[in-house]
DNA sequence: TAATAAAGTTAGACTAATCTAACAAATAAA
DNA sequence: TTTATTTGTTAGATTAGTCTAACTTTATTA
């Protein structure tokens, strides 16, 4: 079945959605706003959807992506993520800059041509932001549960990836030093509003609650090549 | 100006007619042909694109592209080459697989991706077919005007380029044994119908007039370094 | 030159994706 | 358990791109 770019983008969008909020409880309205469409819009496409068999979706209902509609959702994600590497790895872009290209480049339709990205990329795990590259079956490493701010002053970590993908944030986080697979050690944090100080290649930074909460990381226990349920 | 997907295959069709046909007098019907849409749809179309000032043109009259029309239309052929040019060497692709992905991906939106990709494949002047890719500015190297079939018996030649670009021609061409650059013998030629016998690697082929003439060559003299005016 | 053919245009209709405005249902609050 | 608020739906309109069928203009040919 080919879809327009358009339907790929409420089924990718939905998906998404599930995946953030962890909630599988998506209605109208969020979906909506995501896609930055009115309710009334989203409806229309969502009875479109329905017909086609990729939503699960009842009349003042939670709508549900089916089987079919997720394994789409998860191949343009796929795309999505191997183009960003692409991108970040081949042609230098910035980690910042890449997502803005991957959401055209994602709806090109050649399953050849992403499995030849694929295989020249040497089938990469996880994107410039830390986020896993799901294979062409769809399955997809399950992705890290633990942020910086979990993590208790005197510890160490690893940054392993990146919350939130603006690149309003993307770029600060180079201000501070920081990128992927950085060892980050907490120095000390404020009681009051936690503030935290980091050390990272020997540099201190003082960062917000809301920044460490966007910072994923694996304790130290990970780190050392002990597994640990709590991270990942 | 943002185009739309549509408006930029209406101007790169506009400036493939002039390149191939020669003529620059274009007419509705011919454009819709070539877009394989119905005239009317066309017709629609031009007086937009009229708007736009982006084809000069009157109603019952011969359409021509305007100078910001055309330098549009070159970036799209710019676009399209660098792509298939990478897909060629960097992914492996087959030279008749090409067309139909660059298809898509000459209408992705980004000055920096195209850029970075110019020089990620070392600046090439000509695609997997032959033929030259404009650069930013829109210039491009003149194309080849003699082909195989204006070679006289007896003379060598190199092959430069194809004309026809259908994979069915592309894939018959590398079963002949023939590629891009291949020294190329006219060894004798059937006054009746003018079926030619080459010679390519050691190996003699026979070839229809049709056949002969999609294939452009270098004579010759352009060979060995000399310059001639009827070549290029 | 007048008839015929070819080329080009217009009118009216359709689909996909979107909107606004009005309405209905479900949920939360009082 | 009413009322108010939030959430979701419907109706009607719009724009881009396409079509068919009818018509007009230009070009060709007899
Ligand atoms: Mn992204
Ligand atoms: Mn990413
Ligand atoms: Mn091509
Ligand atoms: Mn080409």
């Amino acid at each position: 079945m080919l879809l327009s770019y358009t339907e790929e983008n409420y089924l990718k969008a939905l998906l998404k959605i599930t995946f953030n909020s962890g909630i599988n409880e998506v209605g109208t309205n969020k979906l909506a706003a995501s896609l930055v469409v009115k309710p009334a819009t989203a409806n229309d496409m969502l009875k479109k959807l329905k017909e086609k068999e990729l939503v699960k979706y009842e009349k003042y209902g939670k709508i549900k992506l089916s089987k079919s509609g997720q394994k789409i959702a998860l191949d343009i994600i796929r795309k999505h993520r191997l183009w960003e590497t692409f991108l970040y790895q081949k042609l230098e872009f910035s980690w910042d800059e890449v997502h803005e290209v991957a959401e055209q480049l994602e709806h090109i339709k050649s399953e050849k041509l992403i499995d030849k990205l694929d295989k020249y990329l040497n089938f990469p795990e996880f994107d410039p932001h830390g986020d896993p590259i799901p294979n062409r079956n769809g399955e997809l490493k399950v992705h890290y549960k633990k942020t910086l701010s979990d993590i208790a002053v005197g510890s160490s970590c690893k940054m392993v990836a990146v919350k939130d993908n603006s690149s309003s944030f993307l770029q600060y986080i180079i201000k501070v030093g920081l990128g992927i697979n950085n060892q980050i050690k907490v120095i000390s944090k404020q009681e009051y509003d936690s503030i935290t100080i980091i050390e990272v290649n020997d540099i201190l930074s003082s960062v917000s609650l809301k920044f460490a909460e966007n910072i994923y990381v694996l304790c130290g226990d990970c780190i050392e090549g002990k597994k640990c349920f709590e991270c990942q």
